[in-house]
DNA sequence: TTGAACATGTAAGCTGTTACATGATTTC
DNA sequence: GAAATCATGTAACAGCTTACATGTTCAA
């Protein structure tokens, strides 16, 4: 029966809060949820073609004058429905992939430059994706109590501070390892 | 050009340790690294076909007079020669997908037992998880130094420690939160 | 003898990525 | 005038999951 389509109920998350168009749906899933849910206009547009067809949401066209023509998406009594039934039923278990891992794990094959090459980059990139995150956290620390639903999204950054500080902190314990280790068959016997 | 293949390296990567079936490499890669990159069956059969097809690794049938009949697999030079080609390529970002995460920033549209059930049942989860992690790296701390390779599963089986560690800190963090927060629109005005 | 584990596969079908395609508008 | 951003989509296709199908062997 293959994989249940998260997409559609991230589409109707957001609309819950105001209408949105695609490219405002992609806007907000990369800022609120990006760090642990990517998705792309290839899965927004279709799905919400999808979803308007079902009758869970309904598509107008803004009524701007300004700027290029856009579809603006609301959703509907039975979108709310399909929300609220998603959100009662426990989740999966989460899914992960870590291809750097994977290089280390078979790192024995390549010079161990290569692996703290890799560890060197990975720790860029998540420095500048922590720095980002407490950002975030000290927004919102400032709106908290206005609205309900702060509390939950902060409790989603506090994920990835908690996630990002141990990538990091992982990285500098492996580079230790690494460096502490002589390279093998280098040296004369 | 849709997403690259990297069953083909856990594949290699594996052989290039020791001849083993589908069934064994399953089995490998379940205990070595099911915690950051899970396979299954659906993918390894078809994939080793392919991987024969190609010539990078060889066929034969068990000679074991015991059990099932088993196909052994045994990497070839291209077979290695691909694999160690991967290794130097910089990695992709990593890959995570956190239903919790949605269904907790979600949370306000069911009552927040909904939220906390869901954090008590990750908890559940990664405590056993944390317990497996913590028993490879004690049998690893033992036999470290035998071999190079032992270094690289250590560094693997690290990252899950703290990345476990991270989830439980996380869920006691957001437990709290969830519980100073008084239930909304339940009061009488 | 029943169940668990061993062992190998196929088929269906959604998911999600990437590339392509197009055009308006705003900003520098 | 060029580049970035706004804006909406389609097509191809690989990847992966799930379910199905089948049969053996070993242990309780």
């Amino acid at each position: 029966m293959a994989k249940e389509n998260t997409t559609i109920y991230i589409i109707l998350g957001l609309l819950n809060h105001e209408d949105l168009s695609g490219y405002d749906i992609k806007k907000r899933a990369d800022y609120m949820i990006g760090s642990f849910w990517e998705i792309g206009y290839g899965q927004i547009y279709p799905t919400l073609a999808k979803l308007e067809q079902e009758g869970l949401v309904t598509k107008r066209v803004s009524e701007e004058s300004k700027g290029p023509e856009r579809n603006l998406y609301a959703i509907t009594g039975a979108g709310r429905e399909v929300l609220t039934q998603w959100l009662k039923v426990p989740e999966q278990k989460e899914y992960t992939k870590y291809e750097i891992l994977l290089k280390l794990f078979f790192g024995s094959l390549v010079p161990v430059e290569e692996s703290t090459k890799r560890i060197d980059a990975f720790k860029v990139r998540h420095t500048e994706n922590l720095k980002m995150i407490e950002m975030f956290k000290a927004n919102l620390q400032r709106v908290m109590g206005e609205d309900q639903d702060h509390l939950f999204f902060y409790i989603t950054v506090l994920f990835g501070e908690r996630i990002y500080n141990a990538y990091l902190e992982w990285a500098d314990e492996a580079l230790k390892l690494l460096q502490e280790t002589p390279e093998k068959g280098q040296e004369p016997s």
